[in-house]
DNA sequence: TTTTTCAATCAAAATAAATCAGAATTGATT
DNA sequence: AATCAATTCTGATTTATTTTGATTGAAAAA
């Protein structure tokens, strides 16, 4: 990362302020590698020209004026991606250091896999994914080759659904699908919607192998639908502040669980 | 690498640019073997003629009047849809004046087609695409609802590409199918490219009427592939400088043909 | 308090502009 | 063709300008 020109620090804060609709000096400083007094220089000229806000600590997106054009607000996936965000960050920069280039990958859709695009942007990936998300991004800023499957995009979840398809990847095949999930049990990996939890299915059938991001409240949480049996879970990527005892019946099964 | 003539230097910048919408003094002194002074006033010289812009450590591309300055990326179609931009505008208004509220359309992929979504943007449509861009757009700053098919994106154009399935719209059934294409000639539509036109062929046969947006230009172009004949066409929206000799011909086989 | 973030300052580094001499090209002339 | 002077182009060197990063102390949060 030698010696970015100003103009790719910039487009590099506006990315990420996209990404994230709020990013931290720290965050830029490492991104671009240039010094903390020179972001702070470029915010202030991205104020000026009426990019971003600043605030304490870092930038944020202006907010759009109500019924303004510019993004409709994603009403509830762009809020949702913020809740608890750093966590999810930790936990997708780990699932994203298991990936090498040139890998072909399956990305499940929802808002703690979604921070992954930010630590594949820079390879050259195959990704399979439902997230219509996670596809506008690697498509605009990465090199990465997108495949989606067929499908209404709904746009609170920004998922691809579909529920005509009996296999949406049947041409298809990944090493490793990266899954969010709603609950976890010692079990089983269980979901809520049956839509989506048919596409699913069908990503993990395609993959060799399947990485689980889950933060720690996916342990408190059963969804009424059956995913599949925790032996099919490779490795669960979680944070510290998980429950040992929980994680360790789960370890028990042959699975991987890392925290972070 | 031996004394590259000007010309040859030019090109190599002009090349360099095209691929990363930017490029350094550095880059190009490498590619080009020739001395940082010179390779300053090309700069210079190319700047004065409006094929770039001078900053800081190198030079970029022309940003796109309308630019706030963002979205440099998506270089070629981002450039291309601005070709000719105002005619364009005007023959995709036409064609968004034939959809109605509630309306289920398909919409192909292509810059002209592409500036479909400023006027459909505030109604609520199903809209069946191959477009990326389309979607993209629909979704952020639309409720219409999107339709994609499977396959993979392409950065360039945008096309969501699919040569695995025989009918990527197979589950779905549209009113009109509005239709970008290469060349027009009396008796048939036509395409270059087998991956694009195997998805237009799927359109069309799940569209009850095929409304093409042609610009004076593809009245001249002839592709190497038919997509379809031309009675399959219902109408055709052009601009006033096509050839009215070409157009009557048209005509004669039952086409609305409308300039506007 | 202690810690973090911010703004201001200044020296160092990077880039741009200006200058000049040598090389290459041109074109007029023989 | 061949020569030569004039012109243009190039690259090295020097000078000026802008940007950057480290340091400092003030201000704000914890």
């Amino acid at each position: 990362m030698e010696n970015m020109l100003e103009r790719e620090r910039k487009e590099t804060i506006l990315r990420l302020l996209d990404l994230h609709t709020y990013t931290t000096i720290h965050d830029v400083v490492e991104a671009t590698g240039a010094s903390e007094a020179t972001i702070r220089r470029d915010f202030i000229q991205l104020e000026q020209n009426n990019f971003l806000r600043r605030v304490r600590g870092g930038v944020e997106l202006i907010p759009s004026e109500n019924g303004n054009e510019r993004h409709h607000e994603l009403p509830s996936f762009n809020r949702r991606k913020n809740i608890n965000r750093e966590k999810k960050r930790r936990i997708a920069k780990k699932a994203a250091s298991y990936i090498s280039e040139g890998d072909t990958i399956i990305i499940d859709g929802g808002t703690t896999t979604f921070h992954m695009v930010e630590y594949i942007a820079s390879m050259s990936l195959q990704v399979i994914t439902n997230s219509f998300a996670v596809a506008e991004h690697l498509i605009n800023h990465s090199n990465c080759t997108v495949i989606l499957p067929e499908g209404t995009v709904d746009p609170n979840s920004q998922l691809i659904l579909n529920n005509l398809s009996s296999d949406p990847f049947q041409n298809y095949t990944a090493f490793r699908a990266f899954m969010g999930i709603e609950g976890i049990t010692k079990n089983t990996l269980t979901n809520n919607d049956p839509l989506v939890i048919q596409t699913e299915r069908a990503m993990i059938e395609h993959a060799q192998e399947v990485v689980i991001l889950a933060d720690e409240s996916k342990f408190h949480i059963i969804g009424s639908l059956t995913l599949c049996p925790i032996e099919r879970v490779t490795r669960i990527i979680t944070t510290g502040d998980a429950d040992p005892q929980r994680l360790s019946a789960i370890r028990e099964h042959g699975v991987d669980v890392q925290q972070i």
